[in-house]
DNA sequence: GATGAATGAGGCTTCATTCAT
DNA sequence: CATGAATGAAGCCTCATTCAT
């Protein structure tokens, strides 16, 4: 059983007006912005309120604690990749392989590449917090999207589908992590995205060769 | 910018003798232990001298600080796995591309499967503390041993192998902490390991002159 | 020496419109209510006004503060106990010593007992606060109650009838609040009330001036 | 259920050495004096440790918050008291019912009277912590010996000296209590206690000689 | 008048580290 | 050398109170 329950997770207030979304909004980014700054070790709540401009009290009014707000935030951006993915997906269904892996490779890394800063600082947050069950459900999201994009290619591919999905998706998210963890991300992301592509569509081919012998 | 000096994170007396090297090694085992039960966030240095079986005096007898004794834990996890990475290369020089692509993925994740309980502790642990001269030290030589070993293989490569390495080892070593990081690692370790040999060697062969050609 | 001036301790406004009366007695009611349901630790104002179905700004304007409320609800509770027990003693005024004592032991009880929520409640949000000074006019009224009544006894007493009347007094209330902080107290109460009767009628008519002839 | 479990309510180190018996008894006695000087709202636990002489660090290190601070300090006293009068009440058995009344009456105020501030402080410190098991406890203890007491007697009583010790016991902590919230109590409680031992007398002579008729 | 978002002082507690024994 | 009691900076969070709407 995870040691914090859940309820402890959830935001406190949905911020209906606008002063209110715009006061999570500010803090969030905040958040981000601390965990570049200063790396995880030092996100401290007064930290974090600080430099959203509000006082340490308002942002409890949001957030039952420290950890729910992480949650809030890794959940958020977790969601609005696999959405992008999910959609990139879905818009292909059908094309041949290669256009199938090109699609799920730029789609995943667009997500993290439009947003490089939340992403590195996200990487950061996850450390030492109970998000398993929120990678968990992402990752299960993109494992759908790319097996019903790959399964839907018009090129024909192994039975063992699940596992190729598996491991591809290890490979694209792990591999997009350590770009993003380690330094020049700017600079390295441009050639990983190519180099990454080549990889999977190879890959890919091969799952799809090896069957017809 | 380093939070600490780097003179700061060296352990304070050598294991010269063996009573010593016994209670260093129950220090590292017992971080180790903490951290796979209780997690980065309950890793304290009480605990670990408890569970260690020596006194926290001690502790800071060997390690000048709790950051010291995770780089030193880290540093040598991580140096293992970049020799044994360096030896197997090594051995396989010269060889065709599907040989030296496979010693690199099995020798690395032979290294981290060796001793999957330190795996998996140590990518907590790296969580958060600044270790990014340890990496990028275990990186560079993993790349140059990669790079080296393809360099000899009897069939030839692109020109821009420098990149190819490095997407290699991004994918490698990301994909695999994926693993490591998630549930059943045991169960899927094995097909994880499978699907990446083949498309490293996909990806290389890919990357060979011959096929440029 | 008193934390807080005794001019901020007083209700803001006069509920003499029907409205603010209502919510002035919502407002009591509530702080019973949380003090009963959840202690005297978790009694804040943000419990009240929510139970009381008011916002906190609404507690603001009634109460100049949390203590003052406090203050002006034990202040009410006290007075209107006294103000039973008074009117008891006086038409009981010429009685007989047993018909005396009964008549006070009764009349205390029964004050405390006509609301024994409030009472308990009340025995909570005293402590910690400082009510010295309500609680000491209470007693006082009590006292001169008490005495009055015994004095006007068709039976003679001691002279040191302060002294009777002032431990008689600590023994009821201190024996009554014992009772309600127990538990049980509605199944407890009817004995008590019966046995601390017999033992002020024996208590007084032990100090019966004829007694010592 | 108690809203705090029990675990963290006990002593987190046994004061084996003679400095830690002299930390933990510098911190009961500071917790009793800040009790009295400025009252339970303020009692915190770095004024606690201020007034002891310690750091708030070596507070934790014997007790495991506040609440279990409290409790201990409640405990002692409780146990103190409540031995004092089982000793007294032993030493008294088969005495005649005025006697044992006077023994019961005088050992508990004795015990009281012996530490005044300590006994006023605890009135306060009770407050809004969940003692209830405590009080219930010393309260059986007390109800046994002075059961076992009045039984001995070589007088008889009657048969309801379950509600009799009952009532009894209500009135003489009761009252007490009274006496050490109260202004001067070292003028009243002579006066006090020696009423409070008429009263007793008093009631339960009458409680044997109804018996008789 | 009523509302409730915002405030921030201050409470409780942890934990890396030191140092006298 | 080993021990563990002591330290205190710093973290998280609550809650009485204010004030703009």
């Amino acid at each position: 059983m995870a040691p914090t329950s859940l309820g402890q997770l959830k935001p406190r207030k949905q911020p209906v007006q606008d002063r209110s979304h715009a006061t999570v909004d500010a803090i969030f980014e905040a958040t981000v912005q601390v965990l570049l700054r200063d790396g995880a070790r030092k996100l401290t709540t007064r930290r974090i309120a600080e430099r959203a401009g509000v006082s340490i009290g308002t942002l409890y009014q949001y957030f039952p604690g420290k950890e729910a707000l992480l949650y809030a935030l890794v959940s958020r951006q977790l969601d609005l990749a696999a959405s992008a993915v999910e959609e990139a997906c879905r818009e292909n269904h059908g094309r041949p392989i290669n256009q199938c892996s090109d699609t799920f490779v730029n789609a995943y890394i667009d997500a993290k590449a439009s947003n490089p800063e939340s992403s590195r600082a996200l990487y950061q947050a996850t450390a030492g917090l109970d998000m398993k069950e929120l990678i968990d459900t992402a990752i299960m999201r993109l494992h759908r999207a790319a097996y019903s994009l790959l399964a839907s290619s018009s090129d024909d591919l192994v039975d063992d589908l699940d596992n190729v999905v598996f491991s591809l998706i290890a490979v694209v998210t792990g591999g997009t992590r350590q770009i993003f963890e380690g330094d020049d991300t700017a600079t390295r992301l441009p050639t990983f995205r190519e180099q990454l592509a080549r990889m999977c569509r190879a890959y890919l081919n091969e799952s799809k060769v090896s069957k017809r012998v």
